[in-house]
DNA sequence: CGAAGCTAACTTTTT
DNA sequence: GTTAGCTTCG
């Protein structure tokens, strides 16, 4: 068993500050790369083996489910599997999931409610503004759920915000927003959102306040009105509440995180002790140096901190202008391939970040044409997909068939008959009588006065349909989850939809996906049959794409290069980064540009993104970009005027390559830059481009920063740029083979 | 009732 | 360049 003398070994001062300061409020304002995983781990360790805490006492919030695991694998070997899985761990939305399943009827819950993602809440509220007849140009599903979103994120419930309406449009939003809220009652379901206001009514309640005696949260600069209001619940009782964050890294403001819940953290929990972590254990001085310019550009901020790097130096940050989005992935791709060619780097330690999932299009494109594998987070996932959507709504439907959203979905497929207008007869009378839709389905089948609109044939399936749902329904409940699958699955014919629905290909894909989530069940196996359905409905619902990632070492399947936003990044770290796109219309998104606060947002989006990197950094933008299918101009960033031209070394080289154009498409403009289009090789063959930045010649005698003077032995291109051998002058470097631009080799005349 | 074909509107960022 | 949503036809 590990002592307290054991879990301080290895910990910096300022850590072990924040490790042992358990009792009261404290705020650790963690810099990026500061070990904030490590000193919550550690916290947790020393709260049971030095202060002699129950783990279950203990509660950790994460800000998303791969953080929650990750910690709880790194406790499990500080402190064992046994004792670390005692700890309550995971996220705002997956800890009011598990709560409020156990108790929905202490918050007036229905006991089956679903969760309600995304794409259901656009679907139902679509479906409320068809109803009132709204022009959808006006009133679009987008606005008012993100409207909504925002009111709930600030705890303003329908009275409250209908009260605050006053023009005519927002008395349209608010009465939207009643409509919404009765709808998910009547369909037992709740949104992302709700999930943290259900759990706060949860949680506000008494034992809660005893239940746990020390409650760490993590990312604490991107929390919301409810989930500050969740944690000053929670930590009522005994006051024992620490917080990890770094406002210099929230991000998340347009979701409704308030950088103020970590800015007044002194000031809301009085008598709180605040301690910094500013060592940075992840990139080199010369990375934090432009992430350090570039916050320190940033007007106001509560905390300044120095990021101090434990490896001074480093690769010089580098910076490319590229001639358009295809020019720019190549250049990535190339870097990368010599990275992984000379042996410094695997796939896995490379990660390309951009701002918009669009852009992700053109490194697809490159890294499939090079055959380099890489990994897509984020766009569309698995869960989100159609054949995937489909069955989880028949699973949904099992769990809950009050499910409007799902019923619709179900009804679409497998091809039940039922057409849009006898839905819309069995709606109608569903609103009437407050109802769901299977409700209705239930009169029409025993009664035959009701709804008398739906006649013959279209009668006649209504009837079958909610039969099969409550047939299946009565089998399902008692059966294990993957045999409930198969249950559905045949009952449905649902593969043989599929099949007739899709050319072969694209059918096979589809029927692989439908396998996959029907294997995802197995995991649900040890669960008591009861809990089984509702566990994996949670999980799937409350998943994020990051959560698959896989850390650690990178297995052979896992070597590969990583294309993820800078949002999704957030937490992550990679030897080599390679951030894209910036341009002004990107980052500083073009949405943003007329409110400073958000530019303030887009900054840190940035500075989140370059902390990213451990030992080497390359910016890029594209000089035209094509958006909506027409290249547009673009214009620098203007963070980068606040990165002074001596940090970054300028990679010229300026080459265009357009695989994908066609001759139509190819402007007329015969400008230098452009000439070498029509040359440009085919897709599949190497590329063969332009001249390298600097030349290189045998003979020539170089400076590099570290292995001292040198003459260079030989030399050959590779894409862009010089491969050398150097024979320096340090009989203890001896020869050694180097990327020019990489290593900045300097001439000596 | 459903499939095919057309137009317009469109992209921040996500639990 | 894509996709959702509409119209039209069988």
């Amino acid at each position: 068993m590990e002592n307290s003398v054991d879990l301080l070994a290895g910990l910096n001062n300022s850590q072990k500050r924040a490790v042992t300061t358990v009792d009261g409020p404290v705020l650790a304002l963690a810099g990026p790369g500061s070990g904030k995983t490590r000193v919550l781990t550690h916290r947790i360790a020393y709260l049971i083996y030095e202060k002699r805490v129950s783990p279950s006492a203990i509660l950790s919030v994460t800000f998303t489910n791969k953080a929650a695991r990750e910690m709880r694998e790194r406790m499990a070997n500080l402190i064992g599997e046994r004792v670390a899985e005692q700890v309550t761990i995971g996220t705002f939305h997956s800890l009011a999931a598990r709560w409020l399943r156990r108790e929905a009827r202490s918050v007036q819950l229905a006991d089956g409610w679903v969760i309600y993602d995304d794409d259901d809440q656009q679907r139902l509220m679509k479906r409320l503004i068809k109803e009132r007849n709204l022009p959808e140009k006006t009133f679009t599903a987008r606005a008012v759920l993100s409207a909504i979103s925002s009111a709930k994120s600030e705890l303003l419930d329908v009275a409250t915000y209908a009260k605050a309406s006053r023009s005519p449009e927002s008395r349209i939003y608010a009465e939207l927003y009643a409509q919404y809220q009765q709808a998910l009652r009547i369909a037992g379901a709740l949104d992302f959102d709700d999930l943290l206001l259900y759990g706060l009514d949860l949680v506000r309640q008494d034992r809660y306040q005893q239940r746990f005696r020390y409650v760490l949260v993590d990312e604490y600069q991107d929390t919301n009105k409810a989930q500050y209001e969740i944690v000053r619940a929670l930590s009522r009782g005994f006051g024992n509440i620490f917080v990890v964050g770094d406002d210099d890294q929230s991000i998340y403001g347009w979701r409704g995180a308030d950088i103020r819940n970590i800015r007044q953290f002194e000031v809301d929990f009085p008598g709180a002790q605040v301690i910094v972590l500013p060592e940075n254990y992840r990139s080199t001085q010369a990375i934090l140096d432009v992430a350090q310019v570039l916050i320190d550009a940033s007007p106001k901020r509560a905390h300044r901190k120095i990021l101090k790097a434990q490896i001074p130096g480093g690769e010089p940050v580098l910076w490319r202008d590229c001639s358009d989005q295809n020019d720019e992935s190549q250049r990535v791709c190339d870097a990368i391939d010599r990275l992984v060619k000379s042996g410094v780097a695997r796939y896995a330690d490379c990660a390309v970040m951009y701002r918009t999932n669009a852009q992700s299009r053109a490194f697809e494109e490159a890294l499939g044409r090079r055959r380099i594998p890489y990994i897509l987070v984020g766009g569309m996932r698995f869960y989100e997909r159609r054949e995937v959507k489909d069955l989880l709504a028949w699973m949904r439907l099992m769990a809950n068939p009050d499910d409007d959203v799902s019923l619709e979905r179900a009804l679409d497929f497998p091809n039940s008959g039922i057409g849009q207008s006898s839905l819309t007869h069995l709606q109608q009378w569903a609103r009437s009588q407050a109802q769901s839709v299977f409700g209705a389905m239930v009169a029409v089948a025993t009664d035959s006065q009701a709804i008398p609109a739906l006649k013959g044939a279209a009668r006649q399936r209504v009837i079958a349909f909610g039969a099969k749902v409550h047939h299946l329904r009565g089998q399902v409940r008692t059966l294990p989850l993957n045999q409930a699958f198969d249950a559905v699955l045949s009952e449905t014919k649902f593969t043989q939809a599929i099949a007739e629905m899709y050319d072969d290909s694209d059918a096979d894909a589809r029927i692989e996906n439908v396998n996959e989530l029907r294997q995802v069940s197995g995991e649900y196996l040890v669960l008591p049959v009861e809990e089984q359905l509702f566990r994996f409905l949670e999980e799937v619902a409350l998943v994020a794409d990051v959560d698959t990632l896989a850390t650690g070492e990178p297995v052979e399947r896992d070597n590969r290069v990583v294309c993820i936003t800078m949002h999704q990044a957030k937490g992550l770290e990679y030897d080599n980064v390679f951030i894209v796109g910036l341009e002004d219309e990107l980052i500083p998104h073009s949405r943003t540009h007329l409110f400073p606060e958000q530019i303030d947002e887009e900054r840190r989006i940035l500075y989140v993104g370059i902390t990213r990197a451990r030992k080497r950094l390359m910016l890029s933008r594209a000089q035209r970009r094509m958006t909506y299918g027409r290249y547009e101009p673009t214009l620098t960033s203007r963070f980068l005027k606040d990165i002074p031209k001596g940090m970054l070394q300028v990679t010229t080289g300026l080459g265009s390559v357009a695989p994908t154009m066609t001759r139509a498409q190819q402007p007329s403009s015969q400008s230098p830059q452009y000439r070498t289009w029509n040359d440009t090789p085919p897709v599949h063959t190497p590329s063969v481009s332009a001249a390298p930045s600097v030349e290189f010649a045998v003979g020539d005698r170089v400076r590099h920063q570290r292995f001292g003077e040198g003459i260079i032995m030989a030399a050959k291109v590779v894409d862009d740029d010089v491969e050398v051998l150097v024979n320096f002058a340090d009989k203890v470097v001896g020869e050694k083979r180097l990327i020019a631009s990489f290593a900045r080799l300097e001439k000596i005349l």
